[in-house]
RNA sequence: GUCCCCGUAGCUCAACGGAUAGAGCGUUUGCUUGCGGAGCAAAAGGUUGGGUGUUCGAAUCACCCCGGGGACACCA
C-alpha cells in the first residue's frame, strides 16, 4: 500500500489525486506554509528535495512533482504497478485483506427489530449495512460477532399476545372487540389461525390472562422464526440472537437497579424509579422503572451494554435508525454513570426510510399495519438490487422509497452493470482456459501501457487502500462507489483491448489483467454481500 | 423551545476542507466481424436552497434565514 508509505514518509495527509495530477497527492506544503508563514512553493521545494534523497522511497515513483498552489503529486512507477498486479493474482480471494484488526473482538448489533411483525424496509437498510460492515471488518482482521437483540419482554410484546388472543377468540366464535391499539396487520390473523390449527392453547377460553400469555409466547416464537427466514432470504445471518429475557432471568437487570441504588444514582418520584441522567450530561432524568412495576427499555440497554462488555468485546457497534437518536445520548449517560469505557461503544445512525405512494409520503407504522415489508420488496426486486440500493447511499441520506418505481427501475440498477463486467471477465477466463493460455509472472517482453490498461491496474490496486479507509470510517458506500468505478474501467478495457487473439506475450499479460479484475470484483462484491453470477 | 440528519444536473445519489463538483437513470448522436451490445464513445444538462463570515482554498467549517425528515414520554 503505497499510500500508507507516503503518509508515513511525509507525516501529512495523502489522498488519491484527481485526474491529471498523478496518482496520489499531498497538500503538505500548503499546510506547512500556513503554520510557518512561509510561501507554500518554497516549503514544497524543501520537502521535495528531502523526498528525493530517499532513494528507496523515490524508486516507487516515476515522478514526484510540486504543483501550482502547493501540492506534491506522486506518479507511481511502472514496476510498482506490475508488481502489485502480480500481488493480486498471488493473494487471490485474500487480496485486500489485512491483519490490522489483530483479532480484536467486535460486536455489531443490527436490525434488532421487535418480534411483533415482519421486517420493514428500514430494517432492510440496517441488515444490508450491518452484514457488509461485519464482512469488511472480518476481512481486515477483526473477529466480528453479528448480533440481534430480541425484545421478547415488555408492553409491545404483551400487546402482540393480546392481539393474537383476541383474533383467536374471534376464530372460536367468541364475541370480542378489537381495540385500535391492537396490532392491525393481517399477519396477526394468520398467526391466530395457526395458533388454533396447532392446538397450542390448552386452557379455557374464559381465562383471558392465560390465553394472552400463551398466545404471546407462541407469536414471538413464530415471528422470530420468520424474521430469521426473511433475513436468510436477504442473505443476512446473525451469529447471536440475544433475548432480552435472558438479561432478566440472569438477574442482570436487577443488578443494575441494585448498583444504582447503592451508588445513589437513582431515586423514587411519583411512584417510579428515576436514573439521575442529568448528572451525566443530559437535560433531564430518565425513568428506569415505571410506577406499574415494569422496567423500561433504557434499563435493559444498560444491562445489555454491560453484558456485551463482560463477554469480552473490544468494540461494540450499534446500527440504529435515526429515530433512536435520543436513546444514544441516554445510553451514553448510563455508560458514564456505570463507569464503562464509553470509547468502546460506537453508535451509527442511519436516516429513516420513508415510503412514497403515488407521490405521497406515508409514515410507516408496524402497529397500524402500514408498511412495505422487506419480504414483499424482495419478492418483486432481487435482493442484490435492494442491497445495492441501500449500500450505495450514505447512512446520512434519507431514503424515499417508492415500490412502484423500484419495480420499474429494478432492471436498470447499477448492480447489473457490475455483475455484467464480472461475467465478461469470467467468460474470457473460461475461453482462455479452454484453449490452454496461461497467465505467467515473468513476461519475456514488457509492453508499454495502453491507456485503458493503465487506468485499470491503477484502479485495481487501490482496492486494499479503499478497504482500509472504509474499515476506519465505516462509510460502506465508498466501497460501493469504488466497485462501480472499477466496473467502468473494466468495461472500457474490454471494449478497447483485445485479450484472446492478441500477440502471444501480450495475450498473457492482458489475461493477468482480466484475472485480477475478476478477483477484485469478486472480493468487493462478496464484502457487500452481493452475489456473483457466472452467467446472466 | 432544544437536539440530530438532509437540501448538489430533469430524477436517484456521490464527492478525507483541495486543483476542472462526478456516476447511474432519462434526453440527443455515433459504434457489426474483437473474446457476451445488460456494453463503449460523445453531447446537452449546475450560481451546490439563500445570505454573511473563517482561509491560500468552502458543496464541505461557523453563524443567520428558508424548506424537508426525525427525536425530545412512566411508547418500544
Amino acid at each position: 500500500m503505497v499510500k500508507l508509505e507516503i503518509k508515513k514518509k511525509l507525516g501529512g495527509e495523502v489522498s488519491f489525486a484527481p485526474v491529471g495530477f498523478g496518482d496520489y497527492s499531498s497538500n503538505l506544503p500548503l499546510v506547512l506554509a500556513g503554520e510557518k508563514q512561509a510561501s507554500p512553493m518554497s516549503a514544497g521545494e524543501e520537502i521535495l528535495s528531502d523526498l528525493k534523497k530517499d532513494k528507496k522511497f523515490s524508486k516507487l515513483f516515476s515522478k514526484i512533482e510540486l504543483a501550482k498552489p502547493g501540492f506534491i503529486n506522486f506518479y507511481l512507477a511502472d514496476e510498482v504497478l506490475r508488481e502489485e498486479l502480480q500481488e493480486v493474482l498471488k493473494k487471490g480471494e485474500k487480496y485486500g485483506s489485512a491483519k490490522n484488526g489483530k483479532g480484536r473482538k467486535i460486536n455489531i448489533e443490527f436490525v434488532s427489530a421487535n418480534p411483533t411483525g415482519p421486517l420493514t424496509l428500514g430494517n432492510g437498510r440496517s441488515a444490508a449495512y450491518g452484514e457488509s460492515l461485519a464482512r469488511l471488518l472480518n476481512f481486515l482482521g477483526h473477529k466480528v460477532t453479528k448480533e440481534y437483540f430480541l425484545n421478547d419482554l415488555g408492553r409491545q410484546v404483551a400487546l402482540l399476545g393480546e392481539s393474537v388472543a383476541r383474533r383467536f377468540l374471534e376464530l372460536n366464535g367468541r364475541q370480542t372487540d378489537y381495540p385500535e391499539e391492537m396490532y392491525q396487520g393481517e399477519y396477526i390473523l394468520d398467526i391466530a389461525k395457526k395458533f388454533k390449527e396447532d392446538g397450542a392453547y390448552h386452557g379455557s377460553l374464559d381465562d383471558f390472562e392465560s390465553l394472552i400469555k400463551s398466545a404471546q409466547k407462541y407469536a414471538v416464537e413464530k415471528i422470530t422464526a420468520s424474521l430469521k427466514d426473511s433475513l436468510a432470504r436477504f442473505g443476512v445471518k446473525h451469529d447471536v440472537w440475544f433475548p432480552e429475557s435472558e438479561l432478566e432471568n440472569h438477574g442482570e437487570i436487577d443488578k443494575i437497579l441494585h448498583d444504582f441504588n447503592i451508588n445513589n444514582l437513582s431515586y423514587e418520584k411519583d411512584g417510579a424509579l428515576w436514573f439521575k441522567s442529568s448528572d451525566f450530561g443530559l437535560d433531564s432524568d430518565a425513568v428506569i422503572k415505571k410506577s406499574n412495576g415494569f422496567t423500561t427499555y433504557l434499563l435493559s440497554d444498560f444491562a445489555y451494554a454491560k453484558n456485551k462488555l463482560k463477554r469480552g468485546f473490544d468494540k461494540m457497534i450499534y446500527i440504529l435508525g435515526a429515530d433512536h437518536h435520543a436513546d444514544v445520548a441516554r445510553i451514553k449517560s448510563g455508560l458514564r454513570a456505570m463507569k464503562l469505557p464509553e470509547e468502546k461503544f460506537r453508535f451509527l445512525l442511519y436516516q429513516l426510510v420513508t415510503l412514497v405512494e403515488k407521490g405521497e409520503q406515508v409514515r410507516m407504522s408496524k402497529r397500524a399495519g402500514r408498511f412495505v415489508t422487506l419480504d414483499e420488496l424482495v419478492k418483486e426486486v432481487p435482493a442484490d438490487v435492494v442491497k445495492f440500493f441501500f449500500l450505495a447511499k450514505s447512512m446520512d441520506s434519507h431514503v424515499e422509497f417508492d415500490l412502484d418505481l423500484a419495480k420499474e427501475e429494478s432492471n436498470k440498477n447499477p448492480v447489473y452493470y457490475i455483475q455484467y463486467a464480472f461475467v465478461r471477465m469470467q467468460s474470457i477466463l473460461r475461453k482462455a482456459k479452454g484453449i490452454g493460455i496461461k497467465t505467467e509472472k515473468k513476461l519475456s517482453k514488457v509492453y508499454p501501457w495502453k491507456e485503458e490498461e493503465e487506468e485499470l491496474v491503477k484502479e485495481l490496486i487501490k482496492f486494499p487502500e479503499i478497504l482500509a479507509e472504509t474499515g476506519e470510517n465505516y462509510q460502506i458506500h465508498h466501497l460501493t462507489a469504488y466497485i462501480l468505478d472499477l466496473a467502468g474501467k473494466i468495461n472500457r478495457f474490454y471494449e478497447t483491448q483485445k485479450v484472446i487473439g492478441a500477440e502471444k506475450e501480450l495475450e498473457k499479460f492482458r489475461l493477468t489483467l482480466v484475472q485480477a479484475s475478476a478477483i477484485v470484483l469478486r472480493n468487493g462484491l462478496t464484502l457487500l454481500g452481493i452475489s456473483l453470477p457466472e452467467k446472466m
